[in-house]
DNA sequence: TGTCTAATGTCAAACGTTTGATACTGACGT
DNA sequence: ACGTCAGTATCAAACGTTTGACATTAGACA
């Protein structure tokens, strides 16, 4: 037999799961975009809203880290976000050059609007698998984010 | 009652389905980037080879369909690959300024060095979850892909 | 045959993010 | 009390992608 000892990439290599993984997210941040266009909202604007909204107080670096992304990038989306009036900076009462994030009462508002949209994807997803296979298939990929964390 | 009109946005906004699957997704593009940087390879590069290896002979327009991304960015990559020697642009039989892609031999090699961590973290996958519960996890991430399309 | 349309490829500019570097602040230890 | 260190914020530059616009080409239809 030929020499094969480096094995030749299958054909199927495209129907894994990490490749459904990805059509997945990308077909639902796709379907949250086009909903929040109307609204004149990024989806990493709503993003940062919703992270601020469930975790008030944040810093900016602490932000950051929850949202996968550098400290600039959020100092680039507070700016726009705090020019909107949607989003303000206080003081922190210890650190003093370290700033709290909050939201105002009209990014509260931009947020309630903004997230009526994208919970209609989510039950979207929820209609068309089930209630209890959509549960599962957050257990699953919850476990996803585990097994590849360690390692 | 009090005025409820708008209702507010729950704490537990971040534990739906469409989160779950941002962070999986995350982290497993996170996994492959690690991995695929020990190669001097972005994730990006190895996105493009293996569809063309899928695929020989796709035209720049129809793989950036394929990889949702807009034909630039395609001809960017394009580029850089093809002064690494991994990919070549062949005039298309009938359409001549249409230009048809296929992998160089050196693209072959670099493609089978990269699908190999990357089968790593599949496989990983696999472990973690069992084999049965992977392909039912694949299965419901397609019906998610489903559902958000059609709308 | 001539024109129209759809699709491809490429150029230039704008955008958002990352990378690298710097300044500042508060806490901790010897 | 003082120096060291970790954490935060900000600036400048580079990178990759998108957006918008334009030239080119082949097939369709009259």
């Amino acid at each position: 037999m030929t020499r094969n000892e480096e094995e030749p990439v299958g054909p199927d290599a495209l129907d894994r799961v990490t490749w459904a993984l990805r059509r997945a997210e990308l077909a639902v941040q796709a379907a949250k975009e086009q909903r929040l266009r109307a609204l004149g909202m990024a989806v990493s604007h709503y993003a940062l809203l919703i992270t601020v909204h469930s975790q008030p107080g944040l810093a900016g670096a602490e932000l950051a880290r929850r949202l996968n992304v550098t400290p600039q990038a959020v100092a680039s989306l507070v700016a726009r976000l705090e020019g909107r009036g949607q989003v303000e900076r206080r003081e922190h009462p210890r650190h003093r050059h370290i700033q709290e994030l909050h939201l105002t009462e009209a990014g509260r508002e931009a947020l309630r609007a903004a997230d009526a949209v994208v919970a209609e994807v989510e039950q979207q997803i929820k209609d068309a698998l089930g209630a209890a296979p959509a549960e599962q298939l957050r257990a699953l990929l919850d476990e996803v984010c585990e097994a590849v964390r360690e390692d």
